[in-house]
Formats: C-alpha cells, structure tokens, sequence
DNA sequence: CCCGACCTACTACTTATGTCGGAGGAATCC
DNA sequence: GGATTCCTCCGACATAAGTAGTAGGTCGGG
C-alpha cells in the first residue's frame, strides 16, 4: 500500500454517512437514510447499513443496540477528521506548507466579515508572539 | 458514482506520479521512477508506466515520442488540482464555507512572518472593500 | 394467527486504485 | 552477433469503495 497511514480514511459516500451521524448526534440506519434522501441522496437502506458498518470497522463510529434497531454515533469529531484531511492535502499538494494555501483560500473564497475579524484578530495575537520572541 | 464529477479524480499515488511531472517538466517512465525512489518512494517501473498511462487517459498528462522513450508533462497546474481538492474538501466537510476551514490553519499550522504579512494586506484589503461597500 | 413493516446478517457485483510480471522490439556493448 | 539493457504493450490480481439483493428474525394489528 501507498506507505501513507492516512488517519481516517475512507471514501467520499462514507464521509457523507459520517456526516449525518455528526448532523443527527446518534442514529439510526433508517435515520440516516432519511437524512441521506432529504438532502437529494438516493440509497438503498442496505447500503446505508453497509457504510455503518465499515464505518465501524474503521473505528470512527461505534453501534449499541435500542430495542430493536442499532443506534449509531461517530467516535471522531469533524474537526479530527477536517484537520487530517487538511494535513494530507498540504503533504500531497503544498509539501505541508500552510501559507500558500491559507493565501489561496483567502484570495479565491469568500469569508464573512465576522470571520475576517476573527482571522484578524488571530493573526494580531500572532504577531504580538512574534514580536516578543524577535524583538 | 457518488454523484460528484470532482474534476480532477485520481487516487494518491497518481498524484505522486503527477507531483513528480510538475516538479521534473517534463520526464520519462525512468525518470518520473528516479525521481520517486530518489523521495524514498520505491515502486516498479512498470507501475509507474501504468500511473503515467492512467494520467494521461484522465486528461491530466500528454506524453510525446522522443528518441525511443515517451516524454511525458502534466497538462494540469498544480494550483488547479489543488483548488478542486480543495473545493471538494470544503464542500464535504464545511458545507463549502471557507472561514472555519481557514481559521483552523492559521490556528493549527505554523506561517512564517511573510505569510502572515501577505495574509494581513489581504485582509487589508478585503476590509476596506466591505468599508466601502457597507459605510 | 397471519400480514406487512422493520431490522440484521450475508453475499455479491462493479469500478477504481495500487502494483507488477512477461512478451517482444530496438539500441548498445563487448 | 549474442547478451544486456531499455522501452512499450498487455494482462493480471488484490483491496477498497459504492451499491444493492436476499434470507430470515421480530413486532404490532386485525
């Protein structure tokens, strides 16, 4: 295999399923089904049960049985699996290298106003550190 | 299929295959092979032969006969491969809202002193155009 | 007590990706 | 001019990921 051990890995439909759970907290594989469809996704049920399962396997979700159905929830945070994704596409595509892409984002995306201030204020604090440490 | 038509679909390896063509020009089968094992990858030059073939089928690489060996080059830029990654990260795990996504680079990755410079003339002026904008 | 609605457990099939090996041709080296 | 070295072409095989059908249990109503 690719030497890589990509932390969470998995595939584009998987992530949508952990998605929901993230959405609904805990679920159902109807609910998460439901979920899936009424936000234009058409699957079978079984595949929704399919994907659960790997999903289990792969350690990001965990199941326990409520009366009759198995009630599922993710065991990893979006933001883990953000940050991992997010490290992987730097290794692969800015050799890890940050700046470039913040700039890129920043340039091409469109931030709130109040995320602007957010980000200024982060960088204000940075820059502070920076001064103090190099004066 | 996952209904998405992500522009630029290739697996991780391919991609390493495609970094080696931006970095190299333009390279043959032995030497996208010499370039890979020389960055700790080792893999069989026939395998590369079927990356370099899979890209060019994918519409990201053309090759040429030169002499007696193919030469081949990425068709592709490196930003536009990685601003389709990165709109495809954005979308499926921020709903495409670029702010979170940045905030959590500036916080979690380190920019040097320029990057954060270049950053604060962005939001410079990002700031003033909404000033004008909004009064 | 049988029906329909659900649920889980399997099995299965397809395509994409990662990885090669072997066949057969051309240039190269004593 | 036969061995060596490269190259290309093709076929192959394993695992992952996307998607789903079938079999067989359970539960609430008529």
């Amino acid at each position: 295999m690719a030497e890589r051990e990509r932390e969470y890995e998995m595939g584009d439909a998987e992530l949508e399923v952990l998605r929901a759970l993230w959405e609904l907290r805990s679920a159902t594989v109807r609910q998460v089904l439901d979920y899936l469809r009424s936000h234009g996704r058409h699957v079978a049920y079984t595949t929704v049960q399919t994907f659960l399962t790997r999903l289990e396997q792969k350690g990001v979700a965990k199941s326990d049985r409520r009366d009759l159905a198995y009630v599922y929830r993710a065991t990893v945070s979006r933001e883990r699996v953000s940050r991992s994704r997010l490290r992987s596409l730097l290794t692969q595509l800015y050799d890890g290298a940050a700046g470039p892409l913040v700039l890129q984002l920043v340039r091409s995306e469109t931030l709130t106003p109040d995320e602007l201030g957010e980000l200024q204020k982060l960088i204000d604090r940075l820059d502070s550190r920076t001064k103090r440490t190099n004066p």
